[in-house]
DNA sequence: CCATCTTTGTGCACGCGTTCACAAAGGCAT
DNA sequence: ATGCCTTTGTGAACGCGTGCACAAAGATGG
């Protein structure tokens, strides 16, 4: 998972598991899917395998949101798509501000799988005054002097960090004040925000390191006894530190206890 | 979270509960900025703080990779950065490609936290023979064809996916069979990967729709009685459905049952 | 109307992850 | 050297998520 809430006590919300949100969006572009090809029902394995997910998993994550389906012949695509887009909400339009128009917010912006689901850019905002009026995606670019206006003129409710890490914290109170209850961050920090305000992240090179150690791990496995490069950090702190797994000692780990 | 592996039943990596990677890299960036601060020890409590985690968890994540820190005192900082980086494989280079150089994959090739942390953008690949040779980001566009040669002579193993849906799966596997073995998906696709291929995905709609739900959520707690639009779908399939849940019967469903 | 066959919905058990709470460890002052 | 004070490392309890396996539901054919 890229993904990460940030705080609140994963408080099942309504009574659906936050797993099962998780799910939801991925049923639902299986199921997007199906009605374009005019697929009138779907089995629970067919559409899990779609999915990516266990057909068992499927039918619980469904048995949360009502009794849908039919015994012995399965789910109403076109039932279900309503369904689950009603349960996230996507039954209305979301005005969406990206703040930080840059190499990502640029991309996000000309992003059309963004307005396929009742997200609407409304604004595009950035600090950089040479920015202002620039045309992305269609859209001007506002300064961030705005941001309060543009935030209560639209209701926006939900806003999109793509400044540097080093203005991130700032932007995500600026909205919070003036009204955000959701942000999306892109930027390599944590967001402190009140509670009742949800924070999801993406970050690129957390999703890089994750990879890397699996990486290692897989190449450790087959070529196990391999010389590390000299150690480039001294041991702790004052006194020579006793490691208390065996094997290795203390200073110049061996790269793997296999 | 963003994120989200895909298969493998979740087999601990050498002990270490994948949950816990995950947070390496966060406690890695929170060490990284104090180390540039010149700040020798840190206590869990602060470190757990700047990493936006429990500090008892994050004791606990520490224990599994070994017993650095010293009681009554901390860890040094210095030296839990090179453990977490030798742990996560950051120690060596990790040569990357990335496949799709539209909007994302163009900001991405641009991203200086890429090269932060051992990874190095080895070639940039793209489909579009319009592409080819115009660089991005001071790398050269390299065409499809090429993948198979640049994949097996700069030893790459771990691939980034930024093209279209429709291509993703094909790409992917012209990756996989060329050797790569860990992939980065930002393609809104469920990606199909033999054994001992790990993928993992961002997927900007899925978060959004993520946030949506909660947003609703939070929404119809002050003002639960709202009627809703038109029932845009028909009931189930054959019969009439019987609901189970009470309150709501079948067709017009209420907002939520609060 | 009845039998059969398919597929859902879920009770249950298990394992992973989180959190609490505390004993052990070590620094530091006296 | 001794005692105090801080902070780690971890045993144990708990809760959530996952997957198995099956009974119940319903469609379908005769
Ligand atoms: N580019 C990527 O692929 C990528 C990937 C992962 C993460 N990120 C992160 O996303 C963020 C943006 O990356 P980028 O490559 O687009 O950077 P960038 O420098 O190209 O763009 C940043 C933009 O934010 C604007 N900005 C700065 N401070 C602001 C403020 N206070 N209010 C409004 N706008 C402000 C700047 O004017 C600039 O246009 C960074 O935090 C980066 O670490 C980027
Ligand atoms: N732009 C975003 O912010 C964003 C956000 C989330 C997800 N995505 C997803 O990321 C992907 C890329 O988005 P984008 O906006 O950059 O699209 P894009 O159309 O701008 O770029 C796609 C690039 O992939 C290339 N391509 C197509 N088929 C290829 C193949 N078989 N081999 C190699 N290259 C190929 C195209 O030539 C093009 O340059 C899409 O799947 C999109 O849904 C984008």
């Amino acid at each position: 998972m890229a993904t990460g809430r940030t705080h609140r006590p994963a408080t099942r919300s309504r009574g659906i598991p936050e797993a099962t949100v998780a799910r939801l969006p991925l049923y639902l572009r299986a199921l997007t899917a199906l009605s374009e090809r005019s697929v009138p029902t779907v089995s629970s394995e067919e559409l899990a395998s779609a999915a990516g997910v266990n057909s068992a998993k499927l039918r619980k994550d469904f048995s949360y949101l009502g009794s849908y389906g039919t015994r012995g012949v399965g789910y109403d695509v076109e039932y279900l798509v309503y369904q689950i887009s009603r349960e996230l909400g996507l039954t209305q339009d979301w005005p969406v501000v990206i703040v930080g128009i840059g190499n990502l917010g640029a991309a996000l912006a000309n992003y059309g799988g963004f307005a396929s689901r009742g997200f609407r850019v409304a604004a595009l905002i950035d600090a950089d005054p040479a920015m202002s009026g620039k045309p992305v995606a269609g859209i001007a670019v506002q300064h961030a002097d705005e941001l309060e206006k543009i935030i209560s003129d639209n209701g926006v409710s939900i806003g999109v960090i793509a400044t540097p890490a080093g203005s991130a914290q700032q932007v995500c109170e600026r909205l919070v004040a003036a009204g955000v209850t959701s942000i999306l961050n892109f930027a390599p920090t944590v967001l402190t925000v009140p509670d009742g305000v949800d924070v999801r992240k993406v970050d690129l090179s957390i999703e890089l390191q994750i990879l890397a150690f699996h990486e290692q791990r897989k190449a450790g496995e087959e070529a196990p006894p391999e010389e590390e490069t000299a150690p480039p950090v001294a041991p702790p702190a004052a006194t020579v530190k006793k490691r208390t797994d065996p094997g290795s000692d203390g200073d110049v780990p061996a790269v793997m206890p296999a």
